[in-house]
DNA sequence: CAAATAGTGTCTCTGAGACAGTATTGG
DNA sequence: CCAATACTGTCTCAGAGACACTATTTG
């Protein structure tokens, strides 16, 4: 404990502690075209220059961690309002930023698919990158890549705790859009009857005033493809009680061939 | 993006970045006598100065934040080896330490009932308080009463997903000291005969090739009121796959007096 | 028409919970 | 003996999964 305090603020007596910059980052989820999706941005200077990397940047004294990382969501790429947003970890090795000591807090934001935002426009320097993509073959800058792995693990253990999936679908959606949410995040195939069935009829150990799920009476267009057209839903109220999905435990068995 | 770059690392141009410290704080809970404890110094210098608070203190910047921890976990409490240490959140508001702008790493850390550390010695500047004590009734340092509520909250989850109920028990123990673990933490009970048959019998969903818990062989003592020596076991592999007990969807029902 | 997607009905079986009953200790 | 804790056996039933079948769209 050595080292005389030189410009320490007034009241503070002795052993100066060491200075840091703080950032958030922000890993942004959405399904789009029915795959899960992140967005990233390009680096405009140094360092990682070029690269893509999470938004985000530095926090300001006067700002809580959560204003900051809305800031930078809305200042770095236009989003305003994430239908969810939350905290999820620290990252602060030594080097982690070849300017200085930085310790970043890393943020967890998902929207429904934007209606603005699109996917290739390979000029922007914001796109949405599938998360299969980045995560194996993009090169990200600092240490993004285990802060996305980070976030995806945690995302995918909130969709059984909380309302998350709600966040990834619109106002209102059907159900196989939903499904595909559990599924691109779990890489695990629901059946489709049961998936209705668990969000549509409360049963006794998820006894609620509100539902999961409750019907508009509208449908959607039908896929290009043909198929009849889903009906649309509203997310109601059951949510906070009582998610409606558990995380499959057994994982899908692969048939032997003899 | 006005203001003059003032000292500023070379290499970096414009809008210097602003400077925080950067600590760590540890929530250490462990079972004592049944009850679920957490580990709480008492402060001996300003701000807060003969307040209890969370052991911590400041990162060094050639550290990372796990070793921070891990260091003044053996610093101010003389915890050596924990069972479990992983962070859980970060805490930045304005103004929550009234020196200067700190920014603090939360981390939970457990380990099984100390022996030589004891509860109630009260001239000790260190002492295990309950936590229904520490959260209902102790005033705590900065905003650390909220660290503690999440790390507890936490706690009880990972309780679920991981096998972070063997980190409160030692190497060998008894199924009730274990129960007692999900019981405090969920806070729940727990019928013995189904907790057992859950640990000891490995199920289609649960199939591994090892088990979640092996017996010694040995008995520990009776309690000092009577009673059966319970058998000891020892925490086997099974954990890491597919952890054993889930948590109690349906809260338990009062019945309707008339 | 076929293909594709949406939606209904029904069967099975795991495993969580309830609970009765036995075993072994201290007092 | 009784109280207290450890341990065994058995019944029930909710709910997850499998899957057959019907409904409504595009091409």
């Amino acid at each position: 404990m050595s080292g005389s305090g030189g410009s320490v603020p007034k009241g503070y007596d002795s052993s100066a502690y060491p200075s840091f910059a703080v950032t958030v980052d922000i890993v942004i989820l959405t399904m789009w075209e029915g795959r899960l999706h992140v967005l990233l941005v390009r680096r405009g200077r140094d360092p990682y220059a070029g690269t893509w990397a999470l938004p985000g940047g530095f926090k300001r004294p006067d700002e809580t961690l959560d204003d900051a990382a809305r800031r930078e969501l809305r200042e770095e790429t236009g989003v305003i309002a994430p239908k969810h947003l939350a905290q999820f970890g620290a990252y602060g090795d030594p080097g982690r930023d070849p300017r200085t000591n930085v310790v970043t807090v890393a943020y967890l934001a998902v929207m429904p698919d934007p209606g603005g935002l699109r996917a290739g426009t390979d000029a922007a320097a914001v796109r949405l990158w599938p998360v299969a993509d980045a995560v194996e073959n993009l090169p990200l800058a600092f240490d993004h890549h285990r802060i996305l792995s980070d976030a995806i693990d945690r995302a995918a253990e909130q969709l059984e705790q909380t309302d998350l999936a709600t966040a990834f679908v619109g106002e209102t959606f059907a159900l196989s859009e939903l499904q595909s949410v559990y599924e691109e995040l779990w890489q695990a195939e629901i059946d489709p009857a049961n998936f209705r069935r668990s969000l549509t009829t409360l049963t006794p150990t998820t006894a609620s005033p509100d539902s999961y799920v409750t019907p508009t009476g509208k449908r959607a267009k039908a896929s290009p493809r043909g198929g009849r057209p889903p009906e649309l839903f509203r997310a109601g109220g059951a949510w906070s009680t009582q998610p409606p999905v558990r995380r499959p435990r057994r994982p899908k068995e692969r048939p032997d061939e003899a």
